[in-house]
DNA sequence: GCCAACGTTGGC
DNA sequence: GCCAACGTTGGC
């Protein structure tokens, strides 16, 4: 079982949202790097949620992968804003997965407190100029984040 | 709104 | 294959 940090913009998709959808399929990823993991990701895996471009920016909660090797259905929806029509239908090019709302942590974990308790090592997002929507977190920092995001003040 | 950092595109 | 131009991300 491995973990993983999604990040999103509330604006376009928030972690309520998520809660009052249950489960979605995780799209409009058009990054290579993003995609590898994303298809690396296991019925099981973790994801953490990062709230990016929000004020302030930061862990909110958790998620589940609940299917894997999904294709991402906007890729050939001409009225998307990720249409990509060089995508082959026959050998989708953006593959991704579904996510599932699993909670959401009584403790908001913001990026200034992700950088006092954690470094560039520990956490990809928090080494400069990363933008990856989609990364790693290895186990033993998400055992970290877990106690930090649900420990009672 | 600014801009640093990075990825992608396309001319050559 | 190089690299300039451009677009995007995302913190501030």
């Amino acid at each position: 079982m491995a973990y993983w940090l999604i990040k999103s913009e509330p604006e376009a998709y928030s972690i309520d949202d998520l809660k009052a959808a249950k489960t979605t399929i995780w799209d409009g990823i058009r990054n290579y790097q993003a995609r590898n993991y994303l298809t690396s990701a296991r019925v099981g895996d973790f994801a953490f949620f990062y709230h990016s471009n929000a004020k302030p920016p930061g862990i909110v909660g958790l998620a589940t992968v609940s299917a894997v090797d999904v294709t991402d259905p906007t890729q050939f929806d001409p009225g998307s804003h990720y249409y990509d029509a060089t995508s082959p239908h026959d050998a989708p090019r953006w593959k991704t997965v579904k996510v599932k709302y699993k909670e959401k942590f009584p403790n908001f974990l913001s990026l200034d407190d992700l950088r006092e308790q954690f470094t560039a090592d520990d956490l990809i997002i928090l080494r400069k100029g990363t933008r990856l929507s989609v990364t790693p977190v290895d186990e033993v920092i998400a055992d970290r984040l877990l106690v930090l995001a649900r420990a009672k003040h």
